[in-house]
DNA sequence: GTGAAAGCGCTAACAA
DNA sequence: TTGTTAGCGCTTTCAC
């Protein structure tokens, strides 16, 4: 069923049908009983305009890219719920694209998305190279991950601070020895993480060649991995420090495997909170970052640029929380 | 830049630029040497073409509504996952619509889906009324959450069985009193969940007056409150049942708030198997769904169900995973 | 107060 | 081997 249908079975034009169905009657000063007609006979068909040739001849689609690493990591399905329930607000839906955190993916996702005409992209780039955001003239805003040089505003957790809070913690509690059980590498989460990590060392005189740094991807696996290898070298350190929420569940699965227990053989401390870390035997030490604000700045920001405005990117601080997980050394 | 200024550049029609990048110059015997040259100006100019127009030439979108009743929930984010991988292959892409628990929204979301022309719809129904669920002509499959009585296939997990297990298997460890922590009343999920469980009991001989069943969300604060409950009743039953996975979240953290240990006060276990309730204390033992068969088997219904094949609905049973978390009272 | 018609950018039938 | 053209369903300018 189409305008045209409509149109016929009512014995008027498209152009009536249309502008009734756009709320433009009063605008056109239709009369108030063709509007009626028109309603009447649509909401008895149950008709929905075809959006596809709308947006075609609007040249826009009230459609929002969405591509991220992984939707199944708990902080990129927080964030993707409030940004759904943001954008829904403005009408717009969201094509969703998981690039499962590789860069050749996200390339062509981005490409299929330009091709789809969406009005904006949100994108937590995979991270290792930029090219491809270059000389796109669609609204984007970087969510999460960014590139500090690339002129394309951002908005994120402040990753260096929260990491700096997280490795100051454990020094002031005596810690010398850490492993850092990283994401993946050259993202910039992951290398702001790791900046903040040895800034703080470099604040306290410890020298990096004390500490470690392993692991290699944003996953259990890869966490469990690193742990393991921690787990059975002879020079244990004293607590790990998990970048990422799903890399703390690797550890502390490889952890509790090998028998040994948090904090009195090892101390944990993870980026990312989430809702089962005070949860755990113990409860684990946590930074906690800001999903909501970043969710809704995010939405903020895109629909603004898509307005025309200039928007400036923004790196929200993070929060330590204190829980039971990282022994003290110090008495 | 369209199919036209190509043409133009090239002094070609548009129908030849357009079967070029179709791959049809074989098809059309076009020359290799206009194909090259389209080939190459494509590429230089990083032309993408218009899909938007293609679609409504086309009569088709490639794209599939996935429509979900909480993207934040790891047992839907996980599904997106595989989802997206699988429809990729087939170079759909999905449109997100999350209908937070909420039935309107839902009825939204699908009308909104079928004005964009969506070649598919994949549901998970928030499952109080199947209305606004008739008399779609677009190919679609229910996911985890359906109506047994409505002729639309649907891929679920067997959630009687999966219950049915759980509660068994208490049963047999000698608990009597069992409190259910349930999801949200009328969907599928909670009510085959329910089913399992009073029949389990049934098989035992076990009145329902015995137990209670209580909360109304399959969220991590209706596991809280009814958890709470639970805990300042004085008629304290011997192990809860949680029926997802945030329920099981929000009673645990009520029992620790209160000072309970698990399993010598309380007995645990609970539908929806995910990574950290094996890092619990102590481990809680689980029903496992099997996400990633529904996933796959949902979008092979679904790409044969827009060949227009008959599909048949299918019930996948789910595994006992037993841990730490129930208590035996059987000796 | 309403209608005719152009055109968004593409594909494909038909023509040459 | 390539071009012309109709038309997908809608919005909107211009005309009456």
């Amino acid at each position: 069923m189409t305008l045209k249908d409509i149109a016929q079975e009512l014995n008027i034009s498209v152009s009536t049908v249309s502008r009734v169905l756009n709320g433009q009657d009063k605008k056109y000063r239709i009369s108030a009983k063709t509007a009626k007609r028109v309603i009447e006979l649509v909401s008895k068909h149950g008709f929905t305009r075809n959006q596809v040739a709308r947006n075609l001849r609007m040249q826009k689609t009230d459609t929002i890219g969405l591509v991220i690493p992984d939707i199944s990591n708990p902080f990129f399905s927080n964030l993707a719920r409030i940004l759904e329930e943001e954008l829904r607000k403005h009408h717009k839906m969201i094509l969703l694209c998981d690039t499962l955190e590789n860069s050749a993916l996200e390339k062509e996702s981005i490409d299929l998305l330009i091709g789809r005409k969406v009005d904006g992209i949100l994108v937590s780039s995979v991270g290792l190279k930029s090219a491809h955001l270059h000389n796109i003239d669609i609204p984007m805003v970087l969510i999460d991950r960014y590139y500090p040089d690339l002129d394309m505003p951002y908005i994120s957790t402040d990753n260096f601070k929260g990491s700096y809070l997280a490795t100051n913690y454990l020094l002031k509690r005596g810690h010398k020895k850490i492993a850092c059980l990283q994401g993946l590498k050259h993202t910039v989460s992951n290398s702001e993480r790791i900046r903040g990590f040895l800034q703080a060392l470099r604040d306290f005189d410890i020298s990096e060649h004390e500490v470690q740094i392993l692991g290699d991807e944003f996953s259990i696996a890869s966490g469990y991995n690193a742990a393991k290898e921690i787990l059975t070298s002879s020079d244990h350190p004293s607590v790990l420090f998990t970048l990422g929420n799903q890399i703390a569940l690797g550890a502390l699965q490889a952890i509790t495997e090998s028998g040994y227990k948090i904090p009195d053989d090892f101390s944990l401390i993870s980026f990312d909170e989430q809702p089962y870390f005070q949860l755990m035997n113990p409860p684990v030490s946590t930074i906690s970052q800001p999903v909501e604000n970043i969710a809704r700045e995010a939405v903020n920001m895109l629909i603004r640029s898509m307005k025309g405005e200039e928007v400036s990117s923004r790196l929200i601080a993070p929060k330590l929380i204190e829980r039971s997980s990282v022994n003290s050394f110090i008495t």
